[in-house]
DNA sequence: TTTTATTTACGAATGATTTCGTAGCAAATA
DNA sequence: TATTTGCTACGAAATCATTCGTAAATAAAA
């Protein structure tokens, strides 16, 4: 799980990276009940699209018998990162700030999680003021 | 422009919207030459754009002579907030937290955003406080 | 052993988005 | 007036993502 993700996994590949991020590896069966939790999937959608992130290098596996074992083969942060990037250019106009304002404005976030945020910007200042 | 947004803007779109959120009202040739400062398009894909967006009621237009001027339908701020929500889900698993960690750590926020962030959570705070 | 179930592979249909060529007008220019 | 330019409308091609049906192989169950 080295790789540096350049292109922009698409939304249903975005899923099935969710839960193999959680679950490291897992089979084609064990993605598809995952996914039927959130959604109606048919198993051969979830394999096909296994099989393309295959090709693309998203996922690698392994034969483990009968079936073969998928697992991530970039990682959560990395792409988060490169998702939010993209997401701030598009929406945001490149303003990271903004994103921040409108994420603590709006979004579901804790009195815990806000002191969190508020260390962290501590530190972060401290590190830019050297 | 009063519309609650509902449905996600395509990539295109949305590169349209900003536009539109920067100048008000603009004609296609207005807004094709600022798109043609980002990438290569023909004017007519613009057109065709802004009339499938028409049809959608993201934009609506005026014809001033004989040419048409658009104009965003739907808000800026509240079409950002649905498509965050929509990106902490699918992204973020649903941590508003985890996404402003993560754009705070590496995406570009200078020391007078992160005090003006500072301001803006002991605000929130105050009043989450009551 | 025969049948059923489970797995992979793969082609193809569907649907959404983007791109562009052409046509028809009307205005501006020669 | 005749020609060129610039605009809208629209169909259709191209591209991409998603979904699914069918076939082949093999394991599990009857």
């Amino acid at each position: 799980m080295e790789n540096i993700p350049s292109i922009k996994p698409t939304e249903s590949e975005l899923e099935i990276l969710q839960i193999l991020w959680q679950l490291g590896k897992a089979t084609v069966r064990q993605i598809n009940d995952e996914l039927s939790k959130m959604k109606v999937v048919g198993y051969t959608t979830t394999l096909k699209l296994l099989q393309i992130m295959h090709e693309k290098h998203i996922v690698s596996r392994t034969e483990e018998g009968r079936y073969h074992l998928y697992q991530a083969e970039i990682g959560e942060q990395q792409t988060q990162q490169l998702l939010l990037g993209k997401f701030v250019d598009a929406t945001f106009r490149g303003s990271a700030m903004k994103l921040v304002m409108q994420a603590l404005g709006n979004q579901e976030v804790s009195l815990d999680e806000l002191d969190e945020i508020k260390k962290f910007i501590a530190e972060k200042e401290k590190n830019l003021g050297n």
